[in-house]
DNA sequence: AACGTTTAGCTAAACGTTTCGTCAAGGGGG
DNA sequence: CCCCCTTGACGAAACGTTTAGCTAAACGTT
């Protein structure tokens, strides 16, 4: 593959005359800026971003490191920081974690080392993992998003998820709902616990309070609720509404319904925390509370690209407001039959 | 940031001793080798892949560019390409072309420019823009996958889309369908063209027409499907069911039935290549034509690994078979009302 | 004892850029 | 007319690795 100096050669100039060309960083006259121009084309050469990022100490990716891509929050979430990144400049390098703390480490190390001028990271761990992650960024800016609890000692961008659960719960209590189960995330993740004790406080706040068995752990994805929700279709009294965590649970929780020969919102009202593209496409079309994807990407990038420019400020932490979509997957429950 | 020269430094060895030790390229003794990693940790060093990268002429990224992550078939191949990619010790560099031609020969340009070890591209063109793909990619492995016509100087992975649609509109008429519509693709792309001929390749066989009132075109996006749905349900005689070219367009068709008051598979049958996540989740369930993603990704790195490696041999080309997966939104259509 | 061989480690020259300092030529002010 | 400043171009030294080639010590052979 053809070099500057190929490309100097050619246009019979210096190779520090090519370097200014491309970089407009001084002053080329005319005519010399067309012969290199031609030797460009002729030779279809390409900088070199491994010998210019050396040389420069910076390079223009960005990490980005996500647990799942499949899940539709974050291939929304990966799709808003891509294009966000972008329009800044910059290509995104992609990791996935798959949900591994231990994968995470290495992905944020595999960053380090390919020099990326920062990184985006949606934790997959619980807190202790979490409080890590600072540490092994050594150095590299590093932003969390989503799954990020406060103390961390990066700049983090999450969801106000206890308004979210607030939001929902107070959503289903207004439709008359008094027997309400959950189909909750993984303890030890800061989402689930939040989303799970907004849930439990609007409760207590109302006087009314949930069986043990109407409260249920799922993983996140799909078959784990849809287990969970058959144990609570099953169980006596039946629940009238379920909280679900996240949206795909709400798909096993759908799943678990129709198995059940029961319907939704007939016979339970479900609702659930992130929207997702075909929410409005589903019979009955599904009642969420809406995550500002863009807004997250947004500010997520924002706040790298002022800790790549230099930044040293205290590490911020921004928190968005999540907004209920009501649509018809909930409605008032039916008189005791 | 650390390198290798502060290792050197502080374990009291030469640089090409710590070279040694990180590569196990040539022998250095238990003794050295515990100083050197000893004195890695200390300084929390990565070694610099820029660097290593220019000094050996090849990286371990590999560019992945699609038209669009948030397309659930273009997710489940990133998802797919990706860990197989990782499996092979590749990072992905990942494009988004939004469709547009000009940001695709963008993004291959930047591939080239960061010296990635080969590119696979879901082109998002139509033929003569396909055909150019090889030119640009000038020397840089690339495969192109999916919507790849014969012909380009490059590996190519393809579904066998005639067969696709073949199955589909065969299962139409096998249930008695007379009188199918369908909802095709941009005209210019390879894989719409496909489907289409299927699609009337089987029908003609059959001494079946399909009056032009049946035929719409969309985008491969909901939002035009939704319209060219609602304007086949509004045509005379109705269909009785309808072949969608792709996954997006299936949701704005099932849209369109569910505006129109119409309930699907009672009045209308409808059918879509490209199986997704929820198609199972869906009331009722959708039946589809399911490609084989994974075989797809498995393909396309395992041929970008052979042409990494320096195979010189003519490009080749894969075709997958697909799979028809039945689920309830087809059925036998009523009798004349 | 002299000689090759092996071995463990080192020196130094690349890789393809960027950029600092230099230089020659030209122009303007005194 | 001389000097200095500006301008446009260039030479060369980095950046952090890898690796070919070297050195010196240790060893085994005659």
């Amino acid at each position: 593959m053809a070099t500057m100096k190929d490309v100097a050669k050619l246009a019979g100039v210096s190779v520090a005359t090519v370097s200014s060309t491309l970089s407009g960083r001084s002053f080329v006259s005319d005519e010399l800026k067309q012969r290199v121009e031609a030797a460009i084309r002729e030779l279809g050469y390409a900088p070199n971003a491994m010998a210019s990022g050396l040389k420069r100490g910076t390079s223009s990716l960005i990490g980005l490191i996500v647990p799942d891509i499949t899940n539709p929050f974050f291939t929304e979430l990966v799709h808003c920081i891509q294009r966000r990144a972008a329009e800044a400049g910059f290509v995104v390098l992609l990791g996935v974690s798959d949900d591994q703390v231990a994968r995470e480490a290495e992905l944020i190390a595999l960053m380090r080392s390919h020099r990326v001028a920062g990184t985006i990271v949606i934790p997959c761990g619980g807190e202790q993992d979490c409080m890590n992650l600072s540490r092994l960024a050594a150095g590299m800016p590093l932003v969390a998003a989503d799954n990020a609890p406060p103390g961390m000692a990066l700049d983090t961008i999450v969801l106000d998820n206890r308004m979210a659960a607030t939001l929902a719960t107070s959503h289903l209590l207004s439709l008359g709902h008094k027997i309400i189960a959950t189909i909750a995330g993984p303890p030890h993740r800061f989402v689930s616990h939040e989303r799970f004790v907004g849930f439990m406080t609007v409760l207590e706040s109302k006087g009314l309070s949930v069986g043990a068995d109407h409260v249920k752990r799922g993983d996140f994805h799909v078959a784990s609720a849809r287990e969970a929700g058959l144990a609570l279709l099953q169980s006596a009294p039946r629940p009238t509404a379920i909280f679900v965590a996240n949206n795909q649970m709400l798909i096993g929780t759908m799943q678990a319904v129709a198995e059940m020969g029961l319907s939704v919102p007939h016979d339970v009202s479900v609702i659930a925390i992130d929207d997702f593209p075909w929410a409005a496409a589903f019979t009955p079309t599904l009642t969420t509370v809406r995550q500002p994807i863009d807004a997250l990407a947004e500010a997520a990038i924002e706040r790298l690209k002022l800790r790549v420019g230099g930044l040293q400020e205290d590490p911020c932490r921004i928190v968005l407001a999540p907004e209920l979509v009501i649509r018809q997957s909930c409605r008032a429950p039916l008189e005791d039959a």
